[in-house]
DNA sequence: CTATAATACGAATAATTAGTCGCATTTTAA
DNA sequence: TTAAAATGCGACTAATTATTCGTATTATAG
């Protein structure tokens, strides 16, 4: 594999003034609605500039490259999974494994409900996959399994609650991306969560007093 | 989503002298080359024909296209996955479980060798993704994984086993995937495809005499 | 041996697209 | 009020790349 220099990522310039602001809000608000009607073959610096009513010469003030907007909103929705999994795996009015099963059955479901703009950002991850800021937001989603974890699993050895967050995370996310891509019903999608979320508790039983 | 025309993925021509099969021949090996060393992103018919020692005018008298070639190179991987699955989970001189064990063990292992390569050829998964070829290539390989759950699991109901080799045959090719994107040790990929192989097996446990 | 089909060639074309730069306009602060 | 800073603009450039087509070469059949 050669050697490509992964593209800057950081913003270029930040907005100050209010107008810029707004300008940047559109510029994101237009990414997001060009990539779920074109696809990222498509998805054009001035297709997003036009249909944010925008100069490409403005985007160019606040975005380095094209794969800076990608990834921000990869990053945004990485965040929002974070958030998401988080909420559920530290609700502790519900049993433990519960809760596993309840973070699987969400996600899917906004992986499935949101498969045109998912399935075109994945398919842009060749763009951004080997920055440091994409590593930074695996690891975050994996840490916050690893909490639910250590507190599921107090009595197992860390290195088996390590490993199983990172198990965990993999699949769910691995899964969850080809449940956008291919086009499956509701049901279909929340059978597959249901089967995965019964895995996962089933292995977790079979390593929690392990030593 | 704008209704793409997926690409013509058949062949133009069909070689018929001895010179015309070593040319198609050479130019997919130098394909291979190409995914492998440059990545999906600069995979040009340019590059390949070079590669292969060959001019652009004659690959395009053999491939209709770019995704042409990229597709018959995953053909032929989802043709040696089929194989490799059929072998192991059809043989009867193995516990079935462990035969599923086994076959995602062989399956990861060469996920994790191929890396690069299956990387570039996910990368250009795009391409060809909605192509009713690919769709049978999907299809031969759960056909594959539904053979050996009808031995596996007689008792239970057909839509059980339907179900279980989809969800199979799901999380395997999509951590598989995963597998290859990043980058792991060898042991971790082992260690991956334990746990995988322990869960499949104790949901096939699960549902094995349900009604 | 020769006509015809098959094969091979690669310069040229046409289209796409990322990113720049000089200039115009607006906001801010003094 | 006014200079400086911030913002916004979009035509233009430079590079890449898929694919074609007219021509040259080689094989085959009769």
């Amino acid at each position: 594999m050669k050697t490509q220099k992964p593209p800057v990522i950081s913003v270029r310039k930040r907005p100050l003034q209010a107008r810029s602001t707004q300008l940047v809000a559109d510029i994101l608000e237009a990414a997001v609605r060009v990539l779920a009607s074109d696809g990222a073959r498509h998805f054009t610096t001035a297709r997003v500039a036009e249909k944010a009513g925008v100069s490409v010469g403005s985007l160019y003030q606040y975005f380095p490259n094209k794969e800076a907007i990608l990834f921000r909103l990869q990053a945004d929705e990485w965040q929002e999974t974070r958030e998401l999994l988080e909420r559920i795996l530290a609700d502790s009015t519900r049993p433990q494994f519960e809760r596993l099963r309840g973070a699987v059955q969400a996600f899917f479901l906004t992986e499935w409900q949101e498969s045109e703009f998912r399935v075109a950002l994945d398919d842009a991850t060749p763009l951004y996959r080997d920055t440091p800021e994409a590593h930074e937001n695996w690891k975050a989603c994996t840490r916050c399994v690893l909490v639910f974890m250590n507190e599921a699993l107090p009595q197992a050895p860390v290195e088996d609650r390590a490993f199983a967050a990172d198990m965990v995370m993999t699949v769910m996310s691995a899964v969850g991306e080809r449940i956008s891509e291919q086009a499956r019903s509701e049901s279909e999608v929340k059978a597959m969560a249901v089967a995965i979320g019964e895995m996962f508790c089933a292995y977790l039983e079979g390593i929690k007093y392990r030593r």
